[in-house]
DNA sequence: AGGTATGTTAATTG
DNA sequence: GCAATTAACATACC
């Protein structure tokens, strides 16, 4: 469950587990997910190197090597770690990383849509990907110049990650749901105040689902989150949500309290 | 069995 | 060049 409180719930889990261990060696179980390099390489680069720190950017991780460079990880659809000591890796673990005290940490990609590559530096990664800034440290000065240049569907603008990296389907429903925004407004058609409220939005819906662990369950009782289904009812008004295609996805809103 | 799914990217169309 | 749409990718789940 990618989107940037996920991934950002797997950098902490990282962050608590798998720092400062020395990396042994590397078993790579679908190749595919490599980009730009070959099993051996990754293995050669990572062997007797530890991570110091994470970042993230977006929807991507980075565990930062003590020599500056950073294994960069993107969970795709289905993405998640487990690190263990003793267990054996879980199903589906596309990528395993053996450290000298015998533990491991596993990268588990059931549907194996995302990837992991070694990056000399986050930045440049960054700036290779044409990230835009991520969502969570955007300024709303940042934002609402972006929001100028802008045209088309405010949907698609909050998932691209060249606008602004971390938000997903899920998220950006959840954004303007509570910004009480239709999936299609014009992003040229939003005034000054708007702005400042989907801005306000974005970050204290992005907060606390991080908050929550982006566990559902967890989330305060007016997300629209869990209600994004077809017999799903709003939070707030009780109405039936709908569903729309934009930008090739399900987006779902209610129609009542998120009017064009 | 078929439709759906939180991801990105490439190709196409307006 | 930009924005929207579609297909493709790989697999699990209902």
């Amino acid at each position: 469950m990618p989107e940037l409180p996920e991934v950002e719930v797997q950098r902490r889990y990282l962050n608590a587990t798998s720092l400062h261990r020395t990396i042994d060696h590397v078993r790579l179980d679908a190749p595919r997910l490599l980009h730009e390099s070959s099993p051996q390489g990754l293995g050669r680069r990572l062997g007797g190197h530890r991570f110091d720190s994470t970042q993230r950017h977006g929807k991507y991780l980075f565990a930062v090597l003590d020599d500056g460079g950073a294994l960069v990880m993107h969970f795709g659809m289905s993405g998640r770690l487990t690190f263990a000591r003793k267990a054996g890796p879980p199903r589906h673990t596309a990528c395993l990383l053996f450290f000298r005290d015998d533990s491991h940490l596993a990268y588990v990609a059931p549907r194996r849509l995302g990837g992991i590559e070694v990056a000399d530096s986050c930045d440049g990664f960054i700036r290779r990907q044409a990230l835009g800034p991520d969502a969570l440290t955007i300024s709303r000065d940042q934002f609402r110049e972006a929001a100028h240049t802008r045209r088309g569907g405010i949907k698609a603008w909050l998932m691209d990650q060249q606008a602004i990296a971390g938000i997903g389907n899920v998220y950006s429903d959840e954004i303007l749901f509570q910004s009480e925004l239709h999936p299609q407004q014009a992003v040229r058609d939003l005034d000054g105040g708007c702005l400042r409220d989907l801005y306000r939005c974005m970050r204290k819906v992005l907060t606390e689902a991080i908050d929550a662990h982006a566990d559902p369950r967890g989330m305060p009782a007016g997300f629209l989150l869990p209600h994004r289904r077809a017999d799903g009812h709003c939070p707030r008004c009780g109405g039936q949500v709908e569903k729309l295609s934009v930008s090739g996805r399900t987006a779902w809103y209610c129609p009542t309290c998120q009017s064009a």
